[in-house]
DNA sequence: AAATATTTCAACCGCGCCTAT
DNA sequence: GATAGGCGCGGTTGAAATATT
């Protein structure tokens, strides 16, 4: 069938967002929820496609996004749904709540991906490159792979690759660019998340109810019962959401949940 | 300090799936 | 059942940032 554009596309402006552009898409969003991504942009005052709004809110203005490097513990997980499900980055990204398939797609190819070659496992097929490799990682390697097209909401979450991105930093290969920027900025993800959060929407908006919103943000998810950033530190979250099924986390959290039922300091 | 190479990641594009008519 | 329209996904691109020479 044939497909018209998702949107006229003269006059529609292309690249990267500006703090105006930014602030008009939240508070579109923030007071009449998210419609029809088409009509968006035209509701909103922004000379932008609907799919680019959508992508725009997704992967970046989204107030549920963590920010910053993924955690040892996320990037084992990626890993592992990775060697299960494939490149289905929204499926991957739909159990690491506060992440985007586009952050972990990119983490993935710049991070992952070389760590696994450097380990003699082929990032695709996540099987040894040198059949002399270690018994044990081709062991763990037939178990993921075996378990690849199970349903992952009923498979316990295997430790493939036993701590992949320490390990392979401090040990396996002692060249690794591990910079010490990397390391600081790896380092305490929760609090420089937040503070990276913060940063993006206080250069946006400035009013109380914004600040108020970014305030309740931590306690928010816990009356909600969404991970905290103490949480995604820890494995005990992933217990929590293996059962999530394939919505996605952060999406659902707005389109699921009334805005107004959240204690969000009269954002309304 | 400047030039060049490399890496990172936000954003775009095209396609397939799903739903409404 | 066929068609149209909207959304979401995965692959790719290119500008900016960073590292290296």
């Amino acid at each position: 069938m044939g497909r018209q554009p998702c949107c006229d596309k003269l006059g529609v402006k292309k690249g990267p967002w500006t703090v105006e552009e930014d602030k008009k898409l939240v508070n579109f969003i923030l007071t009449h929820g998210q419609c029809c991504w088409r009509a968006v942009p035209k509701l909103a005052g922004l000379r932008r496609c609907g799919k680019s709004c959508r992508l725009r809110w997704t992967n970046y203005l989204r107030p549920d996004l963590k920010r910053g490097l993924l955690t040892d513990a996320e990037e084992q997980l990626v890993i592992d749904l990775h060697a299960r499900l494939g490149n289905r980055w929204s499926k991957i990204a739909a159990r690491l709540p506060g992440r985007t398939d586009n952050e972990i797609k990119n983490h993935w190819n710049t991070h992952i991906k070389k760590k696994l070659i450097k380990m003699g496992i082929d990032p695709i097929t996540h099987e040894s490159l040198h059949k002399e490799a270690t018994p044990q990682v081709d062991q763990a390697l037939c178990h993921a792979n075996d378990q690849r097209d199970m349903e992952v909401s009923h498979a316990e979450s295997p430790k493939v690759y036993g701590s992949i991105s320490s390990s392979t930093d401090s040990s396996n290969a002692p060249t690794e660019n591990s910079s010490t920027t990397d390391e600081s900025r790896s380092s305490d993800p929760g609090d420089s998340d937040l503070l990276m959060s913060t940063h993006i929407w206080s250069e946006t908006f400035l009013d109380d109810s914004f600040w108020n919103f970014l305030g309740t943000r931590e306690s928010c998810s816990k009356d909600i019962g969404l991970p905290t950033s103490e949480d995604i530190n820890s494995d005990q979250w992933l217990l929590d959401y293996k059962d999530f099924g394939d919505e996605d986390f952060g999406l659902g959290f707005f389109s699921g949940t009334d805005m107004n039922s959240l204690d969000m300091g009269g954002c309304h």
